[in-house]
DNA sequence: TTGTATGCGTTATCAC
DNA sequence: GTGATAACGCATACAA
């Protein structure tokens, strides 16, 4: 009863009810030329009146992809992949797309489902933030697909990457601090078999050694708030107490600052604080995080941009694959109140 | 060149390459009982090796919906539709659908387009928070599709709503500054054209009236920070100025806390203030904000659960629409460290 | 146990 | 300008 299905009135029924063939129907839907004017009203005011949906998935079954973009990430509750989760969908709206979200929360597992049911679903472009251990069938399904690496680039992948900076970024951070007079300096950030988490370890170390100190007080995890939290509890447990501490993952950024809270550390008189990313809310903590910015829009429509999407069954347009292009966008340091000179003897 | 297409190899290539018919490999790779077990691990064996992906387009264009799930919400940078998105996405997972997000930023066209595609992609459920003025197209097109209303309810729709008991939430939060000795309260919400702005507003005012307290410190606007940002300057500016202010809406405490910032009050210092919602960092900001619990998890299981997602083609299960179905979950004001007694004169 | 034929809702290629 | 027909990739009722 009710209705008895979503629209089920299709093109044929469209047709009989107004005695044309299903041909002159589509044809007049789609506005094509050869169709006369009158017949063409005729027919979309019916098809209004009888609230005929077209089925996409007929429709698309022709051609060589289904209205699909994929968006792959770790965690949607992240302020960075939630702006990137916006502009994309945006963007893939914008060309008629669907965005298909997938939050793997870096579970492997679920990642390889998930991208499976994206090349199920024949998804027109996908943009993936790779986990660190990648199932190698993930990968396998993965090449020969359109897509774009995220913030993360996978050795086994050969896709175009669109990465940050993060040596620069996190280096800008320790400089800054450095430069304050702090010498003894942690960092927490996420562990060596990301990409990212690589690459900004490495920017902490190179800062450090450059000004001859000592890079050893790092705490190396996986991007999960409660690994910080207790990293960071134990890191300035120490004695003596790091005067700074830089943060190298917005997820941990919140683990960091509740164990700053549960060791009773205001920032900056008990310690200088250096977050990544820059949600609004960096700027109602205290005096305002002093925080390593990332310019999520440019990098989130630059994603989008370079899978090309089309809804012509043209695709390939190449699939050059030229190895790992990569596109990095450089991050700024923002001075807010959590930075102060060292003023331990 | 490079591969072909997606994965271009369809059944009857396979079946082709193996010397056997469509029919025989499609029962194969579905593990129908009727086949020898011989050819179908030969099958099968072969379909890995050259890379066979079913075509999900061709498969459901049988059924009566695709595999989607559509979340249509304003704003997925607000952590509350964040973890939404993240229970719906886990759940339709855990039963083989794509989680499609739709992200409307309040605005009703939109919305339409975004509603409209769904439609066509025949997606098999919608979880909606519709726009306070949605189009009457919009309307239309919703209903007899399996669909649930989210944390708004809009008069034209029929469908299930998931909801919170919004009155009750802001009741509490106010009753909480009464019993601590404020009376001049301010309220900063949504505008009445929304359904929880309207019952969060009337849950102020009741709980003040209750008390005998004038009600009409108020400003109602739409849910965006900026103007939180600029009605609670204005609201605070007034002389006398209110000693506490509850505010209504998630996105509107980040512009109130702005506004505090502003005006250099601090906070329970200067002024009380009770947030609604409660992301991770509501326990960051100063001694931690006094607010407004809502049970997220549990709204996006039962949202989901309402749906009844099911693969086969059976559907409608009754399309009972007995008017307007509403359940609602209570909120817990959780009070922290930005509310204290009143101690102006 | 396997192969043949049909249909899902479109669009495109033909004739008329 | 319009209508018949084929094709897209898959699943299934039916024949062998």
């Amino acid at each position: 009863m009710g209705t008895p299905d979503h629209g089920a009135v299709t093109l044929r029924d469209l047709a009989a009810d107004l005695a044309l063939s299903h041909s002159t129907v589509s044809r007049a839907l789609a506005d094509h030329p050869n169709v006369k004017p009158e017949t063409k009203l005729r027919v979309q005011a019916r098809a209004r009146a009888l609230g005929y949906v077209p089925n996409g998935l007929a429709q698309s079954m022709r051609g060589s992809h289904g209205p699909v973009l994929g968006l792959v990430i770790p965690d949607i509750r992240n302020d960075f992949y939630a702006t990137v989760a916006q502009i994309v969908g945006d963007a893939a709206a914008e060309r008629g797309f669907h965005l298909a979200l997938s939050i793997t929360g870096d579970d492997p597992d679920r990642e390889m489902g998930d991208v499976r049911a994206l090349l199920v679903s024949r998804a027109a472009g996908v943009i993936i933030t790779p986990t660190a251990n990648a199932r190698r069938e993930t990968l396998a399904m993965l090449r020969g697909v359109n897509a774009t690496q995220l913030v993360r680039c996978h050795d086994g992948l050969e896709h175009e990457a669109v990465l940050i900076d993060d040596q620069a970024g996190v280096g800008a951070a320790t400089r800054h601090l450095v430069h304050h007079g702090h010498r003894q300096i942690a960092y927490v950030g996420t562990h060596r078999e990301i990409s990212c988490g690589r690459e900004r370890h490495d920017g902490f170390c190179a800062v450090m050694r450059e000004h001859g100190l000592d890079a050893g007080r790092v705490a190396l995890g996986p991007p999960r708030p409660e690994f910080a939290q207790h990293a960071v509890t134990a890191l300035l447990s120490a004695q003596p107490r790091p005067s700074a501490l830089v943060v190298g993952s917005s997820s941990l950024t919140i683990g960091a600052l509740q164990a700053l809270r549960g060791l009773s550390l205001r920032w900056p008189q008990d310690i200088s604080i250096v977050g990544y990313g820059d949600p609004v809310w960096f700027r109602l903590i205290g005096d305002g995080l002093t925080t390593v910015q990332l310019p999520v829009q440019d990098m989130g429509r630059y994603a989008a941009s370079v899978l090309q999407l089309r809804f012509e069954s043209d695709a390939q347009s190449g699939a050059v694959a030229l190895g790992q292009v990569a596109t990095r966008f450089a991050p700024a340091l923002v001075v807010r109140g959590s930075t102060a000179p060292c003023h331990s003897k």
